[in-house]
DNA sequence: TATTGTTATACTCTATAACTATA
DNA sequence: TATAGTTATAGAGTATAACAATA
């Protein structure tokens, strides 16, 4: 093996090396329990649904999804209760897409076992320096564009 | 709306969320080049393949994949000249899976993009505040168990 | 018997295109 | 004409199962 031919391994994996790890544990923490054929991108459609409604549209721009793949999503978690529609009386072609009280229930249960994973993290590295973290993240995130 | 049904939505997102804003981040950055095919899958096995070379098998533990999806991308990667492989002499079943000089090349690339992005992150921040966040990463990242 | 790596298969995620109903 | 949402289709990613060759 020639020097042109080495790589610096692992004293200093990037960012989206370490981010994937860290999504890792957050994925096996959330699959010790029982979701009822619900998985990680029904969490993330729900979560986005406002408290006062949205139509399918507006959620596939919120969640960085087609809309053709969001209303798959909401489709299926109407059918399990977590969701349900209402036509918009101001435009008959649009649905507003609420949460019922059993989605509420269970954003709230992801929303603890995430958090349940985050007081590890912040034990593991120290209350204070989790929380520059988690405002580095917050920072990096809403300094995003909007979808192009 | 009761008050029973209503949960915070962007006053305090989790990690989750704001871990996959920041990958769409480094997903935006990178697709401005043009990688001839290879995608982000690609770059996280290549660049988990050491400098002396590993075995399928072992290389699928470390990217955490099957080594059936595994031997996927390394076949592919192979017809596209970043890695190569060699008989084990040790081990008639096994193959040992070698960068190129173009293999070593492509992960300077994307590690040179991903160095980029993590650059504009610290100056929005500060290089103080994104180094206690990679610092931070990186502990969580490597107090994980490895695959059960 | 156990392990390396392959082939076959299937499911999830998500994208593009084409369509309908309404605006 | 443009937009909201649906249906159809396909490709990327990754899993399980079954297998051949070798240990």
């Amino acid at each position: 093996m020639t020097l042109v031919n080495k790589v610096s391994q692992t004293d200093d994996p990037h960012v989206a090396r370490l981010m994937g790890a860290a999504f890792d544990e957050i994925r096996r923490a959330l699959a010790v329990d029982d979701w009822q054929g619900l998985r990680t991108s029904h969490f993330r459609v729900i979560e986005a649904v406002p408290d006062d409604g949205i139509s399918i549209t507006e959620l596939s721009g919120r969640v960085r999804m087609t809309k053709q793949g969001c209303g798959q999503f909401v489709a299926q978690l109407t059918d399990s209760g977590h969701l349900r529609t209402v036509p918009d009386p101001s435009d008959r072609r649009s649905r507003i897409v609420r949460r019922t009280a059993k989605g509420t229930r269970l954003i709230r249960r992801v929303q603890a076992r995430i958090a349940d994973v985050e007081s590890t993290w912040a034990e593991r590295v120290g209350a204070e320096r989790y929380s520059v973290f988690r405002d580095v993240l917050l920072t990096v995130a809403e300094s995003q564009q909007p979808v192009a």
